[in-house]
DNA sequence: CGTATATTTGCATGGTGGTACAAGTAAGCA
DNA sequence: TGCTTACTTGTACCACCATGCAAATATACG
């Protein structure tokens, strides 16, 4: 449980600016440049810089440098597994679970 | 996608002693007290009166009051809906899921 | 009523983080 | 060698926030 609760992950979502730009980028289905990214926002290029930067820290992005561009795309594996692993840690711990019958959550 | 990815629940959980407290309680499996809770922290106790009330804010707890004494407990069917729809999220987003064959994401 | 317990709230402080602008780096091109 | 494009990094500013301590509130118990 702790372990999944890195503080950093949801750090990297805690800011407006940023979920929007990795929401964007996993609607995108699709590695972006920095400048593509960046329209989907109205903050200055360099912030967008920063916060691609940060996701990509956070685990949340992979970067592939060719040539000038800078790709960014979403780490679907990793976070898929993440988020289902932390629903899945939860509902172990949820007292229903414990009557040996169904979680309280749905599966 | 944009509705799962509240700012707000992102940021509850990125701080390290809220995210240590919440965890405490999610392990605990039952409400606790803000006095029990506080024992799994080194925090000043109004520090934790105060995460507790960010946490609920957030939704990822709920409260009840007896007494003098205010009992929180773990949102359990709320976040593991929420994380669980996470994934699904992010995992129909992946590239390798508009083929037409599996996603990147094991269900 | 007075006292003790449980929790919240006011306040001051130190630290962190998001932002814009400007300068710097790196790669392609003529 | 210059010039442009794509991006990163330095810097300064402002806002927010986590924290501890003290005071306040709320409830129980004599």
């Amino acid at each position: 449980m702790d372990d999944l609760l890195d503080p950093a992950l949801f750090k990297a979502l805690s800011d407006p600016t940023r979920a929007q730009l990795w929401a964007c980028l996993v609607k995108c289905a699709r590695p972006c440049s920095v400048s593509e990214v960046a329209e989907c926002c109205e903050v200055d290029f360099s912030v967008v810089s920063r916060h691609l930067a940060t996701l990509e820290g956070a685990g949340l992005l992979e970067s592939r440098k060719d040539g000038r561009t800078v790709f960014y795309s979403v780490q679907h594996g990793t976070v898929c597994r993440l988020f289902r692993a932390l629903a899945r840690a939860v509902s172990d711990c949820c007292p229903a679970s414990s009557s040996g019958k169904n979680t309280c959550c749905e599966r």
